[in-house]
DNA sequence: TGATTTTAGTTAGATAATCTAATTATATTC
DNA sequence: GAATATAATTAGATTATCTAACTAAAATCA
């Protein structure tokens, strides 16, 4: 008796069925003017980003950290001595509020990644530093990084490499226009 | 005075930095053995896959429904009349635990959009149903998710549209197999 | 210059999406 | 028929968000 038959009747799993059903259900329901081309490839985009996303919260995981939290690491760390970063300006530059940011710098802070200090200049405002030792979490982390992200990429070829390579910045050029954010 | 100078001392926000700095940081950074082009290419794909999600977050919401009871309703529309659907093969497929398809299921119960009704031939297992209410929902937020995702890519010329859908195909395959999950 | 308004940050309290561990009921297996 | 496995839920926690209210400091204006 095959593995096949076997695994039958323990379970009932939703077989996978790939993207055509999607692209059939497109077909009756999208609008007319609605480029089905373009409508599959930001689906496939779609369903990539996440599973990007998720490879590399995968790989934070290990050094006990989430994405918010690197991303706040990674700004300070890029930001560093060139200009004074406050929470205010951390959450615009996430776009999320900052009453977020205050969370998320309770947490960085209380595992001492993190420095506040209040500025001399403005009363009202915080200054927000990375530590030695949230500079030490940051290298052991980033070789790690970026080994994640290039898995992503692992099995092109060198040709489609390079095309990719201007699409890639040429959307995401458009898509930063459009919603108006960068980093 | 230029509106530069005004700005100036309003309020210091982050300059953008693009993605020299972050290349420089990975020369010094990274492995040996990574392949800074994947990896350039891998980090493009996160934040344009981040920016992706945002979007298609921002058209859903106008239906009042987030990504993960989006993903719960299509896939009941898209294996609706072809096998039963259980809690658990719900989160198998979507690779979230039982307990946290409970409280989606929960939520869209109470809005109607879907009905538990108990097996007959096995008393342990629930069948998840789309309702009427929430096949109407549906039909109405598929246009817009439709024109949501072409809208990404809209900025592609005829001839990046064929190469990326070739790419993207491979790397959607290969992700899947890395990550162990497929739609 | 004193009152008013704006800004920066935090707090309080909420929701959403997830998790693990424990519980209950039903099936399956030995 | 007892032991084990499975399906679903519940309870309780964490993380990442949000809005609204609050406090303190700075800027404006009249």
């Amino acid at each position: 008796m095959s593995r096949k038959n076997k695994r039958e009747h323990t379970s009932d799993q939703l077989p996978k069925l790939g993207i055509q059903p999607y692209l059939d259900l497109m077909e009756k329901t999208a609008l007319q003017n609605t480029d089905r081309k373009l409508a599959h490839l930001g689906l496939l985009m779609l369903w990539l980003g996440d599973n990007a996303i998720d490879a590399i919260d995968l790989n934070l995981e290990t050094f006990g950290i989430t994405e918010s939290k690197w991303d706040v690491l990674l700004l300070l760390t890029l930001h560093e001595d060139r200009e004074l970063i406050t929470p205010s300006s951390l959450a615009d530059r996430l776009g999320i509020r900052r009453a977020s940011v205050t969370a998320l710098l309770d947490w960085l802070e209380k595992r001492h990644w993190i420095i506040r200090e209040q500025s001399m200049l403005d009363g009202r405002k915080i200054h927000v530093k990375i530590t030695q030792e949230g500079r030490e979490l940051v290298a052991g982390a980033l070789p790690v990084f970026w080994s994640a992200c290039s898995s992503i990429m692992s099995e092109l070829e060198e040709e489609e490499r390079m095309l990719l390579e201007k699409i890639l910045m040429k959307l995401n050029r458009s898509m930063e226009e459009k919603m108006g954010v960068g980093r």
